[in-house]
DNA sequence: AATAATACCTTGACAGACGATGTACTGTGT
DNA sequence: ACACAGTACATCGTCTGTCAAGGTATTATT
């Protein structure tokens, strides 16, 4: 099974900002931890990746830093900031609502 | 709380064939059995309503007819097709699989 | 020397959600 | 009789996030 792009809009932000509240980590990385932790059903599309990086930059919930990799291609790294911790708790705080939500809407009432 | 629009991106379909399968109905009430539904969380509007019953209606998962109302304005009525009926079940499958991937990935081990 | 893997990034097209807006009829208060 | 709110339908144009396709550069493997 494979997670459709549409149904994980509005929550790439939320898994990146988790994904980083866990360490400091760099792109290429991150898609492989979700991949992971997702069973393989989430494979992040790095033009998506990117642009939340860009967004989340901008909106200060995370910040960057280029490695010193001796060798290797180099790697820029994400940091989570204050903000972000912050927004990582109320999104996760959305999910458990949405998530209760859309059990009303679509599951039937015995299960 | 409400649910905001990338959220639930994807979802209105299966949504709105979940509250068709409990009988048919017309536009404006099932605006207002969703609303009742999800506490006040989700209040669809009406272009993305329209958009999603033609999108459905093409797909040949719902049909409408007009009710013959005596009085008040008229309304069109919608109706679950036996293909929409699968797709809902299906759909319902890949919410539990998805809620089940996004706890992973957006909640910590240990709740 | 060619190929795969790691690692970064952008452009352009597409699809869904919705604010604004419009039509038309009914019911209610004054 | 008339204004106004409510019911019910529908569309146009804008915005936003995703992704297929493409590109660069370095290192490892065959």
């Amino acid at each position: 099974m494979a997670l459709s792009a549409d149904i994980l809009r509005g929550y790439t932000d939320t898994i990146l900002l988790k994904c980083l509240a866990e360490g400091d980590s760099y792109g290429y990385q991150m898609v492989r931890q979700i991949a992971q932790k997702s069973g393989g059903a989430l494979q992040l599309k790095e033009p998506t990746l990117y642009t939340a990086f860009r967004r989340l930059t901008q909106d200060g919930l995370i910040d960057s830093y280029w490695g010193d990799e001796q060798s290797g291609a180099r790697r820029r790294y994400y940091r989570l900031t204050e903000k972000g911790l912050e927004r990582l708790l109320s999104d996760q705080q959305a999910w458990i609502e949405t998530r209760q939500a859309l059990d009303r809407l679509l599951l039937d009432e015995n299960e």
